[in-house]
DNA sequence: GCAAATTTTTAGGTGTGCCTAAAATATTTT
DNA sequence: AAAATATTTTAGGCACACCTAAAAATTTGC
């Protein structure tokens, strides 16, 4: 039986190593995690003897084959609870995730299943972030920013770059909101303005604005 | 700060004490919760630190004031979560408890009361047992059966009092399931049977049956 | 009403996950 | 490449929630 503690470990460890692909460093986990490096030294101890994790003595730690399942389990958890509070609860992005930190660690394989078709079998939170499969797949996002889309095609609005309020305000008035699909219809090249069709509706965007919204193409 | 094992302690004592009212034993603790008496007297002298609980030496222990306040939301939370499972995730009423008894420990305000109104405010759960209030009342179960139910008044199915097959199979075919309206047309006096509306359709129903289905009357 | 049986509390101990301080190892600077 | 700095591990302790065994209080039976 895995704990709690346990659990925000391989969590802890999964995320480090989505970014950097090399050996996660004690510090940096002790620095998540809001404890000290002997703190962690230790539980790494206890996740080894559990063939969660590989660890090498002052050089770091990687997930096992088992420990990556568990951990991409808790982020495929973390991140439909997160969906579910905002698409159902009328939560905003930005107040989910302590809510679903605590939701994530329920233990009920068909609670999760449930929620999932409840859901519609989301592939995408309401960060834009992609939801591991059940088999531990992650949906291959192929994320970049409104300004590249090519013209004539179609692209999902996977989340912004940039927390500004004037900003957020615009997206607003145009209707740009996650899950929206955009039709990229012309790109002038003068100034790399955009036109773009969202809602039904057709709006001319900059290229300054264009740049800070995320989308993902070809989306299955 | 309260802790889990707390928050046990507490809703266990809370439903102890909603069947016999009196001072709640050491052993009736420990036997629900499946923990020596030992440790149920260590952490009731925890509570009662925290005036969490009034407690008696020897005698026994009752919640406080604020004790009943956490202890009722607990319950809420529970059965405010069985709702969720059973209305919106197609859990059936056995299944939900385990999950529910996770659920209650999530920590959010928010969470609770945006749950509420994505339930509609439900004032009974799928065992047809009546969820607190915000502010801590239990809506006042007039709990009868169906037999005693004055004629030309409605009520709502909270149950059943006998658990065989072709009782319940039956129910099924008349279409009486929890939460249901029921309006009483009129009681034969010969026989006591009933004639009842339900689900926009007139039955008629034996005295022996009507006897074993739990009912609400004056419902708010 | 007192002895026997039961219940409850106290005393002393355990594993988990955290801590600080000090020692060991690794990395960077000169 | 040695000294200085930074990181990581070890060592020893602490709070929480549990345990068993023994002592104290209460209840029951005769």
């Amino acid at each position: 039986m895995i704990t709690l503690s346990e659990e925000n470990y391989l969590k802890t460890i999964l995320s480090i190593n989505l970014d950097t692909n090399n050996l996660v460093s004690t510090n940096e986990i002790a620095h998540i995690l809001n404890t000290s490096a002997a703190s962690v030294t230790e539980m790494i101890k206890k996740l080894q003897d559990k063939k969660l994790v590989i660890y090498k003595k002052y050089k770091g730690v990687k997930l096992s084959k088992s420990g990556s399942k568990q951990a991409i389990e808790i982020l495929r958890k973390h991140r439909l609870w997160e969906t579910f509070l905002v698409k159902k609860l009328d939560f905003s992005w930005s107040e989910v995730h302590d809510i679903a930190e605590q939701l994530e660690h329920i233990k009920s394989e068909k609670l999760i299943d449930n929620l999932n078709h409840f859901l519609n079998y989301p592939k995408f939170d309401p960060h834009g972030d992609p939801i591991p499969t059940k088999n531990g797949l992650m949906p291959t996002s192929k994320r970049t920013t409104l300004d590249e889309m090519p013209v004539n095609s179609k692209a999902i609005i996977m989340g912004v770059s940039l927390d500004n309020k004037e900003f957020l305000d615009y997206l607003t008035k145009l209707n740009i909101s996650i899950g929206a699909e955009v039709y990229s219809i012309d790109r002038i090249s003068f100034d790399q303005s955009m036109k773009i069709k969202i809602n039904s509706k057709v709006e001319h965007i900059s290229k300054e604005i264009a740049r800070n919204i995320l989308i993902k193409i070809n989306y299955t």
